[in-house]
DNA sequence: CGGTGATACAACCGTATGGTTGTATCAATG
DNA sequence: CATTGATACAACCATACGGTTGTATCACCG
């Protein structure tokens, strides 16, 4: 139906070890829903309700062919994923640059400051 | 109680915009939990219940200073998660490189059988 | 030590999720 | 065109989840 890839939608498709290992699988891009289900002990519509999950977050798409429908992970939706989490980081990295820079500024305003009381005592 | 920070767990808490929220703003580590939830329209443990899941999954830290708890995001945690991202991302392309392999080897075999056919008609 | 601010936890409620079975669509094939 | 193989979907059940309110812990301060 929809492949609308949110944030929301693909980490919490990717919460689950089952569809996490689908994804793997339909990186090949050779199986339809049937040989995905022979891989795990559950019924055939379990794994296909994973299916649907997966594709709902826009992290896999299925193609016909044939009377099969051959499913394969869409890269573009884990590197969705992906570039959050690098912001996340990059935003972590920034936090730490500015710390230093008040570490450092805090040094100039503490020795400015222990100048500045040495000649005028009292304040 | 526990920092266990597996798969599910982690894209689990990052499955809902508050906890990424919340990752953010803790990226700074200075605010508490009654700060962070003065952020959000909704009731204090609520917050705190968020807290606690991205506790589980290893994403964030307390540590008490006074009687307050300050909230801080481990990098570390997110670094679990981008590197399992990379790895599918590493997997994909040595499987786009093994099929460009398979793909000239077909290929070869191709002309291999037309140069066989040529020779050999009815098989 | 009593009070207060900050955090934790328990009980409860509605809804979503992961699993099941059964039935319907839909394309190829005899 | 009837059958069969592959996929989809609906109904149902148990459990998990996100939210609420209320109560308990716990560290500081007067």
């Amino acid at each position: 139906m929809e492949a609308t890839p949110n944030a929301d939608h693909v980490f919490a498709a990717l919460a689950d070890a089952t569809r996490r290992d689908i994804v793997l699988r339909a990186l090949a891009g050779r199986e339809g829903v049937v040989e995905l289900a022979g891989h795990y002990p559950m019924s055939f519509a379990a794994v296909q309700k994973h299916v649907a999950v997966l594709e709902r977050a826009g992290l896999i798409t299925k193609e016909r062919t044939g009377r099969r429908k051959v499913v394969r992970t869409n890269v573009e939706g884990l590197q969705l994923a992906r570039s959050l989490l690098d912001q996340y980081e990059a935003l972590w990295r920034g936090r730490v640059e500015r710390m230093t820079n008040i570490i450092t500024s805090t040094e100039e305003a503490h020795t400015c400051l222990s100048l500045l009381s040495a000649r005028i005592p009292k304040l």
